[in-house]
DNA sequence: CCCCTTTTAGGATTCATTCCTAAACTATTG
DNA sequence: CAATAGTTTAGGAATGAATCCTAAAAGGGG
């Protein structure tokens, strides 16, 4: 585990965000001013290939990394991108893969609505 | 709605597939050899917008586009990128939403397996 | 320390998608 | 029809996230 590397992962560890790369790159080198973009996403790939983050691909928008390694749905908003954390009631999906008869490798939920400070903004 | 548009719709309705732009750039290109891709993009975002059509976001792969007008889950393949349109059992969300106590806009639920080609094509 | 492997910095490259602009259509109207 | 105003297109340039490349630096095990 390279400083950088370390560096990147503690940053995702260090608050519940969903960020971006380049989020991530930008709080890195407040630290260390010679990381390069493409160690943050070398270093990203390899920390989700060894499922020690996820990976959330966005719709229209960079990727953004969650710290949480357990597979769990998500409340996007619509207008700002903001992504929250939801809790999976158990066994939601059970009727699902039952009905499909073949194992299931993982899934994404994704939930979309307008969060409470855009809609406040729109009015 | 101009020919090109209405060519990029048929191909679209004509079948299940989920395809991405540039299948749709290619098919349509058959037909009409002066169509541009740009022409493609914008179209296919028209018809999104105008609820003809749904965009897939793909993991690290080009966005597909799905003729079903209604929500509903796919299942993904993850070594071969297929996408199979699922049904979704009756309220299944319902508890999500119910427990959010806010409105949701929409969602998008992919399941990923490994599909039966490409697992006899494993072994 | 020394050798060998891995990783990095920095920048070039890729690829999906969007943007730009002049030309080609489409309507509409007189 | 013909003039005019508003859209849409073709074609290619531009963008932006992400990946790739290469020589130099850093690990790390003995």
């Amino acid at each position: 585990m390279t400083r950088q590397r370390q560096l990147i992962y503690d940053i995702i560890l260090a608050a519940p965000e969903h960020r971006t790369a380049e989020e991530i790159y930008d709080l890195a080198r407040a630290e260390m001013p010679s990381l390069a973009r493409g160690t943050v996403y070398r270093n990203l790939g390899l920390l989700v290939r060894d499922g020690q983050i996820r990976k959330l691909e966005m719709a229209d928008a960079p990727a953004r990394y969650d710290r949480e390694r357990e597979a769990h749905p998500h409340l996007v908003c619509q207008r700002c991108g903001r992504v929250e954390d939801l809790v999976l009631p158990e066994g939601l999906l059970d009727p699902l893969e039952k009905g499909l008869g073949e194992p299931v490798t993982g899934y994404d939920l994704k939930l979309y609505h307008i969060c409470p400070a855009c809609r406040k903004a729109a009015n």
